[in-house]
DNA sequence: GCATATTTGTCCGTATGTATA
DNA sequence: CTATACATACGGACAAATATG
């Protein structure tokens, strides 16, 4: 033993993950190690285009092959990460066209649940200004990853209000590819600016119950979102043209 | 060996699946075990509430045990199977509200995808025109799996017209799961029927271009649906009170 | 409630086939 | 084209949890 080179030397990120493994329990290992990577992969640790080795995972997490393999199978429908027959797993880089894809069906369902609200239980809202106020708070504090961090909970919180397991679980997914996308462009930060107010501005608008109101802004602050991830995606340094 | 005393009454099916499995190539075993045990699921032949023993697909299928537990895994994430842990995948048996849930999602997205519709090739619609046809010749002959089927296409092909991938997996996975439903209630072949001639309906308000009229129609025809099946479901025979 | 048998969860070693330098 | 690295797939083993009598 001892025979494995260390890891190069993008995979910092492997070291500090051993431990976190067997932290939880009550869930099978595979499970464990599937939120492990789907968070190094949401945060952006792991970038577009990075091939995750099942000799260095199983080395570092302390796993055998078939369970790491379990669990890339599970990141691989969750759209996390692709997988390419005898080529292995990969963290899928987006092109224009899934922008405009996942941009099509976040608009269907958010714009929808938005529309068929009705007599809305304020208390229900609640999370729903936490995450604003968290969000302005990070802005007003220049942390751009907490302000993206911020805007994503509010849209999964937002879809919450339909009380629908199977939407949830959609958006939930929607949500963590497009995250791979904001990962691909240069100054991600730029983005998720605009929209501090703009959830403002909606979740007063659901406040008052304009629902249909909230739903048309929605489709134009999605639209206009859309617009400056594919500008951003036009102008990004691209390394293969 | 022959420690089992003969796969129980509903296991013929896995009789005449062997040779099945090594027929195609260009994918991977577990998929091709996944694909094969879709079918299975979806056509009905493994009831609701059925679990799959590793043991005895693994003699059947002529497939390692982890090869057959990744195919689990597809199929679990599909919502064709449940795992359970240490006790093995089961065909799921839905509740009434898996029911409810499954329809919320459904109006989402199949009635969003018809309000968006605008400026549509009339070829488009030449899959829907086919599949209403069939519907409703299989009707003429009595032959109601064949109008389930064509039901199911009809809806497939109608959220197709969105142009997009994952509008399309989201759906399939929906109705995937609805079928499920319709094979835990005593004759669903009378809940078909009444859609045959409001497909048709449907078809036509598509045709003329009427798409937001579509999109009400197929809101109250969803709304039918769901109450039918639901009222179904409640008179169904039940082992487990 | 207990002891046993069965089944799943996890790991390992190895052989084969595929893609890429 | 060959060589190499790696994924794919298999089968055996044991531990852990569950089901059964």
């Amino acid at each position: 033993m001892a025979a494995f080179p260390e890891p190069p030397a993008h995979a910092g990120w492997l070291r500090t993950v051993a431990a976190e493994v067997r932290t939880f329990d009550r869930s099978s290992t595979a499970e464990r190690v599937a939120e492990l990577l789907r968070h190094r992969v949401i945060e952006g640790d792991l970038p577009p285009g990075t091939r995750l080795s099942e000799e260095q995972l199983v080395e570092v997490l302390h796993v055998s092959r078939n369970t790491l393999r379990e669990a890339f199978r599970l990141l691989t429908h969750e759209g996390l990460l692709v997988h390419r027959l005898h080529r292995g797993v990969f963290v899928p880089e987006l092109d224009e066209d899934d922008l405009v894809d996942l941009y099509r069906l976040r608009r269907t369902i958010e714009c929808d649940v938005v529309r068929r609200l009705e007599r809305l239980d304020p208390v229900r809202l609640r999370p729903l200004h936490d995450d604003v106020a968290a969000g302005e708070d990070a802005a007003r504090r220049g942390d751009w990853v907490a302000v993206g961090t911020a805007n994503m909970r509010f849209h999964q919180h937002l879809v919450a209000l339909a009380d629908s397991a199977r939407i949830d679980e959609t958006a939930a997914r929607l949500l963590a590819e497009l995250r791979l996308a904001f990962h691909t462009v240069a100054a991600p930060q730029r983005l998720y600016a605009p929209y501090v107010s703009r959830n403002r501005t909606l979740l007063d608008l659901l406040v008052t119950g304009e629902t249909d109101r909230a739903a048309k802004e929605l489709e134009v602050y999605l639209h206009d979102s859309e617009a400056q991830l594919v500008q951003a995606y036009r102008k990004r340094p691209r390394r293969n043209p």
